[in-house]
DNA sequence: AATATTTCCGATAAATTTGTCCGAAATAAA
DNA sequence: TTTATTTCGGACAAATTTATCGGAAATATT
């Protein structure tokens, strides 16, 4: 569905927002060690979202990086895959064909629209703050 | 969303089922002429396809594939994403955690097998002989 | 100023997916 | 039986994604 640069980029940003709660900065490596992802890789996704004003970063020595509870309640899903996988999860067609609308659709066309409406919706309309707190509070997981 | 492997296994089967309702067989250089995919590589998808008994080919002249219309009722768009993608659309977490399960959740969990359930569905209960007889009502295009 | 720490970023490597080529096998027709 | 046609399937090539490495840049502390 994501990519994996997707899946480690939404991990690390939900593991930083969590320690960002608590007012800890975190180090890559810790972003590596409490994700299980790999720590280069993920440095280079953390590099973009960085660029993108997503997450904030500070080099040196206490540096590392960090996101106020006033942007991780802004920052929804939708901004993260769009920052790393683009607007493909939104615009593509099922079946690939470079040109699909309503008025010249696939034979998935409809149906598809519909679906993916959904999943759109879903990750437009959950912030980074409502995953946080859920793994804070101990309902859900970032590894295994 | 679905692997290239899989965009052109399923517009080859709609291309496929459409000319089998007009009782035509036909080449794989026909399939890819009409579906816009590469010729080699949808003939390996087809081949699989084959395999897995979702379409009917026969070698020599006057070969190629067909589909019986009572069997393209039966098959549905999930059978063929299962033969070729698997079942990682279905089973895989959103954020690439290898067990994530209502028991342990990953934080979008629940949502996202809301998402998935949707998608799923949809797959499952479209058959090709929906999506052909679309095709051949000139409601739907397979190029472009 | 020197040092240690940390992110940044370009080069490179490995793995996977996508795509091509070509000969073998099957089969219909002459 | 020969020939032409067509799918089958393995080997290979190209492109993309995933992953690693190492040095540059920034910065806090001493």
């Amino acid at each position: 569905m994501f990519s994996k640069a997707c899946e480690y980029g939404i991990r690390a940003i939900i593991y930083i927002a969590t320690e960002s709660l608590e007012n800890r900065r975190v180090k890559i490596g810790d972003v590596a060690d409490n994700t299980g992802s790999p720590e280069a890789f993920t440095a280079k996704v953390l590099g973009l979202l960085t660029r993108h004003r997503i997450v904030n970063s500070l080099k040196g020595p206490y540096g590392g990086f960090e996101l106020s509870i006033s942007r991780m309640k802004e920052i929804r899903l939708s901004d993260i895959v769009f920052a790393i996988d683009g607007d493909s999860i939104y615009r593509g067609c099922a079946l690939g064909l470079s040109e699909c609308n309503a008025a010249e659709p696939c034979p998935m066309h409809e149906k598809f629209v519909k679906v993916r409406g959904e999943l759109r919706k879903m990750l437009e309309t959950t912030t980074i703050h409502d995953l946080a707190t859920k793994l804070q509070a101990g309902e859900s997981i970032l590894m295994r």
